[in-house]
RNA sequence: GGGCGGUUAGCUCAGUGGUAGAGCACUACAUUGACAUUGUAGGGGUCACAAGUUCGAACCUUGUACCGCCCACCA
């Protein structure tokens, strides 16, 4: 006998433990039936499981499962990844907190040791987590992207696309992460709007020369002129003046033709060092924007670099890593150290340059780069070096202005007006680094970089043949976008944790790149010193590789053989660039075939308000609370712990006890899985909501009590049906429900429409097979005819049988459950549900349309009889006679048959044929029927005369609107003649329903 | 600046040219033998706005407004 109800607590993971060792979660291994196959998107090691892994694993999970009971030969590839950056912060972190040896107190090794002690201990915990959520993956071949196959595959690409040119060295301009001290690429940069200033500084001429400033308008009318002895400039970065190596103006920029070729001073340091750099042009300087002219600091500003790298500008690095002002060296930069350098053929900003020149003065060494600008802005301002403006320039905005409250007006008319230094407020673009949330340093530096250009093409040419296909198919633009307008990938990172790159150095500085040391040894040979590269490689690099790594590259393993390319990638849109587009360029490259056949791009989780979930907002929902359950008390803990901002935890406390004050309760896996999949559609985000959570749970226990109605009433497990053996309408009906239902679940899963695929199911469910079903089949279970009650039996079983089929991928931990129980020791016998066959028919549908509108017609009259009653407010509990008024023989055939049914559902007392309506009746129309409803003991006249207006009332605007359009004679002429007829059908169908109900209407008036 | 998407019931969203829908919320009724984590019934919409195409537009076209997100940017 089935409980109450289910209990997912206790279910869930002793299912998981069945399925697991029995080795449901392993291929099939035959090799007759079709592969399919999926790389999970390796979490990070670090991870810890959130709403979007949730999203992200339930939908590879549905798959999965739908693929395996459709007999395929499924794996489902498991694993971790490395994660350099942040995994390295989490051990640093805990060292700290220890208090034992920092990283680099304790080197290299010690602490590599350390970081491994740490994977082994607590890292991987989300692969738990998943398999929580019912994650059917093959745990046997679980891979991380740092174990021995991952390095192995990492260094045999990395050594052949060196030896193929497309990974090189090279001094670039990279974007450098102060806090990990460390090049990161461009798409780990987040560019943020920020307050920011523009200060406008004079660089003096040098040797004092002047010239004719002149400005003017549109009209060529002079609206300034004046003798001049600077160039003025503007600069969001005052601090890396030290570093400029020119001014430039645009070529067309008549206001300073006269000085171009000349010199000009850097107004910062020491007046005997201050150093000239040439007043030069350039297509870049906007001359509407600033003062039109612009300092080029190739060094320190990627825009800059692009003008140094044109002009032979030379580029000047003034930051250590930490990006504090330089502290080595004591002099200050003479020219003739530059020059004598340049005429030994270095390259002008070759760093053997920079470093001889000790560009920074004393005063600013070892500074901080925000300490710097702000020492720099005041030196340069005391020494008459800004440009100056009246108070009551637009441009500025002096704090005194926004200050200014109620009262101080007059105080604020009173301050004089004199001049002062130029300075913008401005919103700036800002970059930051994505997960140390630091701003990013432009730097230059020697890194290794992928030549992603050439390996873009055949990325792009494979999605534009459809070799691969992005559904929803708009993603394909964004990954088109991006590939084609991809820059240089810089892999190298100055970290410990991650591949090392295979690449020796001679001590001439030779470069051997060799997949082990001996090879490079033996490039090498046997009398040079070598040094292996001291960075690792950024971790997407590996993961580029993880869908034919983890299958066994570059051994030739059957399992490449059978499984790549890969079937489905389910990913989220935030990761096309990072590794969808990167395993489509290494895949194609090194295994001449796509590494996924469908991309599915999925939505991203926001909270029940639309906002993106994050913990420090404080919004955040684990998934393993709506799992799990989780104390009011609790929750709001989780919520305030996460908080970036610490003022907002009393108001976030606030919220969340109000909205949750009990927090939830346990919904089980089941649950979440199948919210997720209902809110899955393609294109838009998901607002999870926990109601919507529990609502799956509803949906749960709906299913659970079906189960139990079956089980009362000896429903057994037929376990198949031949549906032309079947002979009673409401069976042939329902057999065809659910052979519409299967197909139409199985054809939205292969479209990815995951949301169709579980809201079709809940209605089926739900709305056909309990509403009615269920309902229809009681007088027949209960009833005297043996023949129809065994028929019923089984095919109601039957039904219930393949409901839980076609519900498992959804909800594996219920219908698991379920299924054993509706016929013990069949699991023993017959194996898990989780292995079945798919009900989903892709041949013929049995579909038997007479019996079909035969039911629709039966809960068509249902329906309308409880809508009469209940507008007249007659008693749920009273039975009332009621009588077919001109029922065909038709009508009254199926009225006669299906009598029980009808006398049950409707609550009537008897059900009757007659040829006229009784006095004093209510009445309703079905097609050609009249229903009379003896009712009046029950109801009010007026109300019921009122009803009946109202009814009429409404039919006639149809009628008037059909007549309009049938009587326009473009309609007629134009209109497909279907539609014509449809509407002339649905016009004379509302006139006989008028005339009845107005028939009707008339017969209260005789009642008078 | 470039790109993508959105605007339909109180809320969340379906709806590819011909009758405006679902879930939740709301209202009323119901403890009838699977289920109150329930059932039955009901109220509720100028489909953002404007023009156009069409016999006919939530749907197609153009424009406008507002809201998201992504990419690139003026020193």
């Amino acid at each position: 006998m089935l409980d109450q109800r289910f209990d997912p607590a206790e279910a869930e993971t002793r299912l998981y433990k069945a399925w697991e060792s029995a080795g449901c979660f392993k291929p099939s291994g035959d090799t007759s039936a079709a592969a399919y196959s999926i790389v999970i998107p390796p979490p990070n090691v670090t991870g810890v499981l959130h709403m979007g892994h949730a999203l992200n694993n339930t939908l590879q999970d549905i798959l999965v499962r739908f693929e395996r009971m459709r007999q395929k030969n499924v794996l489902w590839q498991p694993g971790t990844d490395h994660a350099g950056i942040a995994t390295q912060m989490v051990v640093e972190r805990q060292l700290s907190q220890n208090q034992e040896p920092s990283r680099t107190e304790m080197g290299r090794e010690a602490f590599l040791e350390k970081v491994w002690e740490w994977k082994e201990e607590s890292g991987g915990q989300i692969l738990n987590q998943l398999k929580r959520l019912g994650a059917s993956c093959d745990w046997s071949r679980e891979r991380f992207t740092l174990d021995d196959g991952c390095n192995k595959a990492v260094n045999k690409v990395f050594v052949q696309l060196f030896n193929e040119g497309l990974i090189y060295r090279a001094k670039r301009l990279v974007n450098w992460d102060p806090q990990f001290q460390s090049a990161i690429s461009n798409l780990e940069v987040e560019n943020v709007e920020v307050p920011g200033h523009m200060w406008h500084f004079k660089y003096p001429l040098a040797d004092g020369a002047t010239y004719t400033y002149v400005e003017k308008d549109e009209d060529g009318n002079v609206t300034l002129e004046e003798e001049r002895d600077y160039i003025a400039i503007a600069t969001t970065r005052p601090e890396t003046m030290l570093g400029d190596g020119a001014v430039a103006v645009h070529p067309s920029d008549e206001r300073y033709a006269s000085i171009v070729g000349k010199f000009c001073e850097i107004p910062v340091g020491p007046k005997e060092h201050r150093r000239l750099i040439p007043i030069i042009t350039d297509q870049y300087p906007d001359p509407e924007f600033g003062s039109g002219a612009v300092k080029i600091t190739g060094a320190h500003d990627f825009n800059d670099y692009e003008v140094a790298k044109r002009g032979g500008i030379p580029m000047f690095s003034l930051m250590d890593e930490k990006a504090h002002m330089r502290s080595d060296g004591a002099a200050y930069a003479d020219e003739s150290a530059r020059a004598q350098k340049m005429s030994e053929g270095a390259e002008a900003w070759d760093e053997t340059i920079v470093a001889a020149m000790n560009l920074v003065p004393e005063a600013y060494r070892g500074l901080d780069r925000f300490e710097a600008r702000a020492r720099v802005i005041a030196d340069i301002t005391e020494e008459g070096f800004a440009v100056m403006v009246p108070a009551d320039d637009p441009r500025v905005q002096t704090k005194k202005k926004k200050k200014k409250k109620k009262g101080d007006d007059e105080a604020a008319a009173d301050e004089p007006v004199g001049l002062v230094p130029l300075v913008e407020n401005k919103t700036i673009q800002q970059p930051f680094g994505d997960r140390s949330k630091v701003v990013i340093e432009p730097m230059l530096t020697d890194q290794w970089f992928v030549d992603a250009e050439t390996l873009a093409g055949p990325a792009l040419e494979a999605v534009s043949e459809g070799k691969t296909r992005f559904v929803p198919d708009n993603w394909r633009k964004t990954y088109d976008n991006w590939l084609n307008d991809i820059q240089p990938w810089c892999i190298s990172r100055q970290l410990w944790w991650g591949h090392r790159i295979p690449v020796w150095y001679g001590s001439e500085g030779e470069i051997f790149c060799a997949e082990t040391e001996a090879e490079a040894r033996d490039l090498a040979g046997a009398d040079v010193s070598l040094m292996q590269d001291e960075d690792v490689l950024d971790t997407w690099f590996s993961s580029a590789l993880w869908p034919f790594s983890t299958l066994g590259w570059p051994e030739k393993t059957t399992e490449l053989e059978t499984f790549y390319p890969t079937s489905t990638l389910i990913t989220g849109f935030d990761i096309i660039f990072f590794w969808v587009a990167r395993m489509m360029m290494q895949g194609i490259h090194l295994m001449d075939e796509v590494p996924f056949k469908d991309v599915y791009i999925h939505a991203l989780v926001l909270d029940e308000n639309g906002k993106k979930m994050s913990k420090s907002v404080g919004n955040t929902i684990d998934p393993l609370d709506l799992i799990q359950g989780v104390s009011g008390e609790d929750l709001v803990k989780k919520r305030v712990h996460g908080l970036k901002d610490p003022e907002k935890a009393p108001q976030i406390e606030k919220d969340t006890r109000k909205a949750y004050p009990d927090g939830f309760d346990a919904f089980g896996a089941d649950a979440l899985r199948f919210t997720l999949a209902r809110l899955a559609g393609q294109g838009r985000n998901i607002r999870l909501s926990v109601q919507a959570v529990e609502g799956s749970r509803n949906f749960s226990t709906k299913l659970w009590n079906a189960m139990r109605f079956a089980e009362m009433n000896e429903c057994g497990a037929p376990g198949s049906i031949d549906p032309d053996a079947v002979n009673n309408p409401v069976n042939r009906w329902i057999l065809g429900e659910l052979d519409a239902a299967g197909a139409e679940v199985t054809k939205a899963l292969e479209e990815f429409r995951f949301n169709d695929a579980a809201g079709g199911l809940y209605k089926f469910v739900w709305n056909i097979v309990c509403d009615w079903y269920l309902e229809l089949s009681k007088p027949m279970l209960s009833g005297d005819d043996e023949a129809v009650k065994a028929e019923t039996r089984d095919v109601c079983g039957y039904v219930l049988d393949e409901v839980l089929k076609l519900l498992h991928p959804f909800m594996p931990f219920v219908t698991e459950e379920l299924w054993e129980s509706r016929a013990p020791g069949r699991k023993e016998a017959e194996g898990f549900l989780m292995l079945k066959q798919w009900p989903g028919k892709s041949g013929e549908l049995f579909h038997d349309a007479k019996a079909a509108e035969e039911i629709e017609w039966i809960i068509g009259l249902i329906s309308e009889v409880r809508s009469v009653r209940s507008d007249l407010g007659v008693p749920a509990g009273a039975k009332v006679p009621m009588a077919l008024i001109g029922a065909s023989d038709e009508t009254a055939r199926r009225a006669n048959l299906h009598k029980d049914i009808l006398l049950r559902l409707a609550r009537l007392a008897e059900l009757d044929l007659k040829d006229q309506a009784p006095k004093g009746a209510v009445s309703t129309v079905m097609g050609e029927t009249s229903l009379s409803l003896s009712i009046a003991e029950f109801i009010d006249i007026a109300e019921e005369k009122s009803r009946l207006d109202k009814r009429v009332e409404d039919m006639q605007k149809e009628i008037g609107g059909l007549e309009g359009r049938l009587s326009n004679q473009q309609f007629v002429a134009k209109a497909p003649p279907e539609v014509v007829e449809e509407q002339k059908k649905r016009l004379s169908d509302f006139k006989v329903s008028a005339e009845k109900l107005q028939a009707a209407r008339s017969r209260l008036d005789d009642l008078d």
